[in-house]
DNA sequence: TTTTTCAACGCAATCGTTTGCGGAAAAATA
DNA sequence: TATTTTTCCGCAAACGATTGCGTTGAAAAA
């Protein structure tokens, strides 16, 4: 078992007593090199298993074919499918990705984005912590001059690209599915509120109400977007004198919550009260019956971030900033009538 | 909105009228130089936000702060946990993970490792795709003196350290249980038998089986890993003369296809089959009666394979190569008696 | 006063690659 | 044969940081 400690331009050059430069070229097919020059070079290049060392390349181009992403956490079934086409079209762009996680966490997030500085990635995409309010680190990745796309949780703050779900469209359309189909008092599961993303779902989940004259009554509106949140207050919400018919969750686990504080309620799901949920992960198919819920499309939307921020990188797009609005559909299955 | 274009050692020299090499030393704290260049030269540093260009670091010193990661398909649960778990310790011993996704397909995960390699990485985990059989990518790595550590599917015919799973033993817990609790006949859905961990899982399996003086049926085994399959063959095991009253699934998604199915059938569980899974990913609570099933702790998995791996890169351990199985424990919930 | 010692710093090479420029030999033209 | 053009290649600097070694000046020892 050999140790074969990588060859490098400068070996083959030795090996072949010719210059750095001349294999530099050869390798690229520069045309002031002769066929005969160049074939050698291959050849000797192919026999050594001479691998470019993207180091040294980073170095000298100044540009690293590296994308950097931050995420507040992996395990959630939206951010990994997201993560998934990203890597994907990033990889067939030539680009490697490195991942961060921010844990949710402000300070692992600032962390993640000086990291990402240093390694003088060719690009960020990003999606905010839960509670991250201040934007000073984001400010400083377009200081210095690394292009940023941020994707679902967005800063509104900051200039850049962006790439979000149809959060309004996607909860109106669910809100008002629950109405046509019976529902006369709708409860929503909010995620925390200062997010865009929940800003934009509650305007449409209270748009929905009023467009069928329904009154919006506050103590249906609840933050809440964990299972065991839901599993916790969802049974008080029921036992009101006049408890919802409808649930409408800001994510499945939620839904998923609250569809199991129903059955030990004893009341029936769709018939006593419908769910609807958002995301439509791995566990929609899970539960019985199957979870109606808002499709989001991670996947589609990595791979459009990713392919936004290349482009970016590129330089194929100058100066004005898209704004990449994702539509989501809506999946009727079980626990909506 | 000004560009700072990202300052450099040389660029510290030249304002303080100083050497290079003396503003390297002062920002490392280094004896040779006086305290007050020292002072001069950190004030400078932090007026002008100077962060050192790894890419330069890593040339020079030939190593590249980072880890590879290559996992089949990232959406899933178990393997995202496992990434968690890398990324945590990772990050907090200083190196970023650049993630590769084979999808489960031998020339996207050979890709992989040449990507990884030409990168220059600090080291390697990996776990191999579906059908891959030949390693010699693999070699490749370690021919590169790239530390290489396998978990979860790991490769037999290498040496290298691994991380596993003790599938033998979750297994054999598992059907025990069945057989304690009253299964007389328990059918087995496994993964593609060529792969490590279904080797291990159906010998456990059997071994069960075998203890409790059970003969072992060919026609209660399949090749399923899917809720789709489970969903289409499950009903025409149901169908058997006598047909099994007991599930082992090689993970949840098929135990929770096998669950559906069995409903379907309008038959009770636990009662009239039982059903056990394996993983306890994110759909198991969300199953109706919540799933039984083997728990597999992804996140300490990723955590202890990242450590041995940095281990490995910093020549703490040399030479032997560990072979760390991870114990599983056994989750009783609603669809097991 | 002369020699030794030491603190504090600079020079230059190095990591692997690219690239502008200049130059010699070969080929084409006059 | 003399001149111009091509063809093909090498020199050296550059990217940003590190480090062995040499150098300087002043303080300490003789």
């Amino acid at each position: 078992m050999m140790k074969k400690p990588q060859i490098t331009i400068k070996d083959i050059a030795r090996g072949l007593n010719i210059s750095p430069s001349t294999v530099s070229r050869a390798l690229k097919n520069h045309p002031d090199i002769s066929q005969a020059t160049k074939d050698a070079v291959n050849k000797y290049a192919k026999d050594f298993n001479y691998k470019p060392n993207s180091l040294a390349l980073s170095l000298r181009m100044s540009k690293n074919n590296t994308i950097g992403v931050i995420v507040p956490e992996i395990i959630h079934y939206f951010f990994s499918s997201i993560l998934s086409g990203i890597e994907q079209i990033a990889n067939a762009e030539g680009f490697n990705v490195i991942l961060c996680q921010s844990d949710e966490n402000y300070e692992k997030e600032v962390s993640n984005t000086k990291a990402l500085i240093s390694t003088r990635v060719s690009g960020v995409l990003a999606s905010l912590a839960k509670y991250t309010t201040n934007y000073d680190h984001f400010h400083d990745i377009i200081d210095s001059d690394i292009p940023l796309v941020f994707f679902d949780r967005i800063c509104i703050g900051i200039n850049t690209d962006r790439v979000v779900v149809d959060d309004y469209a996607g909860a109106f359309a669910a809100v008002e599915y629950l109405i046509q189909t019976g529902c006369k008092r709708i409860a929503f599961y909010s995620s925390p509120i200062h997010l865009e993303i929940s800003k934009n779902r509650k305007n449409g989940y209270m748009d929905a109400l009023r467009k069928y004259g329904i009154k919006v009554d506050d103590t249906l509106i609840k933050v809440c977007d964990t299972r065991e949140e839901a599993i916790i207050i969802t049974p008080e919400i029921l036992d009101m004198p006049n408890r919802p018919d409808g649930f409408f969750a800001t994510n499945d686990h939620c839904a998923a919550g609250i569809l199991y504080a129903t059955k030990l309620a004893k009341l029936r799901v769709p018939q006593d009260v419908a769910i609807m949920g958002f995301s439509d992960g791995e566990l929609a198919k899970a539960c019985d019956p199957m979870l109606s819920t808002v499709e989001q499309h991670g996947y589609e939307m990595g791979k459009y971030a990713a392919k936004l921020l290349i482009d970016k990188i590129n330089g194929v797009t100058q100066g004005q900033f898209t704004n990449k609005i994702v539509k989501t559909n809506l999946i009727i299955r079980g626990t909506t009538r």
